[in-house]
DNA sequence: TTACATGTAAAGAAAGTGTAAAGGAAACGT
DNA sequence: ACGTTTCCTTTACACTTTCTTTACATGTAA
């Protein structure tokens, strides 16, 4: 599901040439030469974008207005494309509330940046590794959409596994990386962790799909 | 109260001339011209600073693994101050994690109209988290409508926790947060306050609805 | 076959958590 | 300044969860 951009702007031409750019990196685009329009879109779906694009050049109303408005009605990120490279404007700009102040003539690409910057605070990082969905900040690993109830070791040692797919890691190395040092080659301790992984992930040790065990070293993560 | 900014410009005179006009705008900045060195004063403090000003131009590391190494540490909202205006450069610093992006020569006003900007977001007075509702300038919360009658610390820990729902928090990021420096692995301190919120949120530590024990690292806000 | 590896149940050891109670520290009111 | 109150930290102990070891069955390579 594509996010939802908000577009205003009353040159015609920069307006589709932008709202081109900005589909092709596959945003939901709605735009709007006149403001007037835009805003009681905006009146009417408060909530529904994330992201308003606001250009200072436009009839029927001064653009601060306009930018004061839409702060005004809703939440969005505010960033304002102007011709107008004056510190003056863009102090005034963000006093009524824009978030951000690009200068024309500007790289589209860099508009690209600066929204995806602001969305990926707003989408929390996950990461997908095969079936596997992983949450650093939260300490949650998911597998096909149920999330695993695991310990804080097998978690280090499955986050580990999953960051480096294919790779093989000797009882040595998965021993360190949990407990610092101190492995002796009789210890069962990593067997028993991959173990308990197995059961919880549904792995079949004699036919495991995830984790395979490497004879005379230790374990890798398919792939 | 004024707010915390982290300062990484290894050019000194830069340095000076940003940090003190900076703090003519009532902000507290920290400044670092060792990126190394701001790194590790981060890392034991990395909820301290809502604000990090990074100069790309940097001896010892470059400029660009010093961001993401930031973004790793912290979720602090990172301005990249660059003599270089490429788009490629504008491209890779966005993509390790920079929000912002400011091509030197600038204004030193317009980094302040960027900051506050920014600021301005995140001390909005009322919001909503799940069934909380914070006021962050009456330093109040209320639970389903009710005012919670918390103590200093135990705002603060609930806030830390509902701004950043289900991220998981240790012990030594809880207290650090609330006494800058000093914890011990001991301390059980964080424990009996994380008590006393759950008491007085009327949660089960048995069957949590809100905040969750993470074993053997510290705690997280449902989400 | 032999010698060693692996899988795992079960038991024991270790470490982490919740919180009552008590002792300190800091803020408050007068 | 003083006592009072409130808040913060420490201590202690019961309890829970996790980690490691042991033991033995099973599996593998030469």
């Amino acid at each position: 599901m594509s996010e939802k951009i908000l577009l205003i702007e009353d040159d015609l031409e920069m307006l589709s040439l932008i709202s081109d750019y900005l589909q092709n990196y596959d945003f939901d685009v709605q735009a709007y030469d006149k403001p007037k329009e835009a805003l009681a879109h905006l009146k009417a779906n408060p909530t529904h974008y994330k992201v308003v694009i606001l250009d200072l050049m436009l009839p029927q109303m001064d653009g601060f207005d306009v930018c004061k408005e839409i702060r005004s009605i809703s939440d969005a990120h505010i960033i304002i494309s102007s011709a107008r490279n004056e510190l003056s404007d863009k102090i005034l700009g963000y006093g009524v509330g824009a978030d951000d102040y690009l200068a024309k003539p500007y790289e589209p690409r860099e508009l690209v940046l600066k929204i995806n910057s602001f969305l990926r605070r707003n989408t929390l990082s996950k990461k997908r590794v095969g079936d596997f969905e992983i949450d650093e900040a939260k300490m949650e690993i998911s597998l096909e959409g149920y999330r695993l109830d695991l310990t804080k070791i097998e978690f280090d040692i499955l986050l580990l596994l999953l960051s480096n797919q294919g790779k093989v890691f000797s009882r040595e190395v998965l021993f360190n990386a949990i407990n610092g040092i101190g492995y002796n080659s009789k210890d069962r301790t990593v067997d028993m962790h991959i173990s308990n992984i197995r059961a919880k992930i549904g792995d079949d040790p004699k036919n495991p799909k995830y984790i395979m065990s490497v004879w005379g070293i230790g374990y890798k993560m398919v792939g």
